[in-house]
DNA sequence: ATAATTTCTATAATTTTGGTAGAAAAAGTC
DNA sequence: GACTTTTTCTACCAAAATTATAGAAATTAT
């Protein structure tokens, strides 16, 4: 149905709970499970993805939590994403063209390419730091 | 992972088929499946969706097969990839912002929103002449 | 009637998603 | 050094989606 999981919606909102206090203090699992309302347990399966991928600093123990390890206007969407969803090319011959022996001449293949790029190239736009500082305003309807 | 799956891939593929032929006859699935590599048991799973969303026209029994309901220039990708995978939000509460409380005010809500709009209108302005015509160079690697 | 063709209903294997449980590892505090 | 807090890892599991297969019914041309 090409749908973001779970993984990647908690995960971006996680990155927004941590990018909040960037500067300020580390942030707890516990607490991001709770102000996003996110079953603690699932939690810690989604962040040390985002860890593993460079994206936060984890500290372990008393006093411990997670922190971003760049400000947040140095941090795209993409790497957010592809870090919980993996390479985000919307078919895998895009990327991989070995899978299918008519890669290098299939004409919906290149549709494929071209959709994934421009994906990529609208979440490469945006920073952690945009994301932040967005207005929220539901205005018009998707269509 | 955020990928297109059989149905939208096969089926698009069937279209092109199709639309290959368009103005001198039509096509039996049959034929689309052995062309593509495509079980002919499962592409009969598939095809009957592009048709009850009025892309095309099935005739049933001898000399049957398959049409173009318009001229390929007419068709865009839009069409045929939503009447497969279904509607193209990204996630469900940009479509339907009642099944989050948190919809309206929600930012990561309005990144795939405008995620899913980029996506939307790069299929829009494609049309299945468009594909047809392409050429197909496998220049530039994914980035 | 018969042959060709699409379409529908039912079933099933495999993979992915969305979790839960519990223990281990690490670090600060008393 | 024991204890508490916190992250992380391993294992497991249920539900849903994906990717099919089988067979029969419906439709149409000859």
């Amino acid at each position: 149905m090409i749908k973001v999981s779970t993984k990647g919606r908690y995960g971006l909102r996680a990155m927004l709970e941590i990018a909040k206090n960037h500067g300020k203090r580390a942030v707890l699992l516990k607490d991001i499970a709770k102000n996003q309302g996110i079953s603690e347990k699932y939690l810690s399966h989604i962040i040390p993805q985002l860890r593993s991928h460079g994206l936060i600093k984890a500290n372990r123990g008393a006093k411990g939590g997670y922190m971003l390890t760049r400000p947040p206007n140095k941090i795209t969407l993409r790497e957010i994403v592809e870090a919980l969803e993996g390479p985000l090319w919307l078919v895998e011959c895009v990327g991989a063209p070995d899978v299918c022996p008519m890669s290098n001449s299939c004409k919906t293949r290149n549709i494929w390419k071209r959709l994934s790029q421009v994906l990529l190239k609208e979440l490469e736009n945006i920073s952690l730091a945009d994301l932040l500082k967005a207005e929220v305003k539901d205005g018009e309807n998707y269509q």
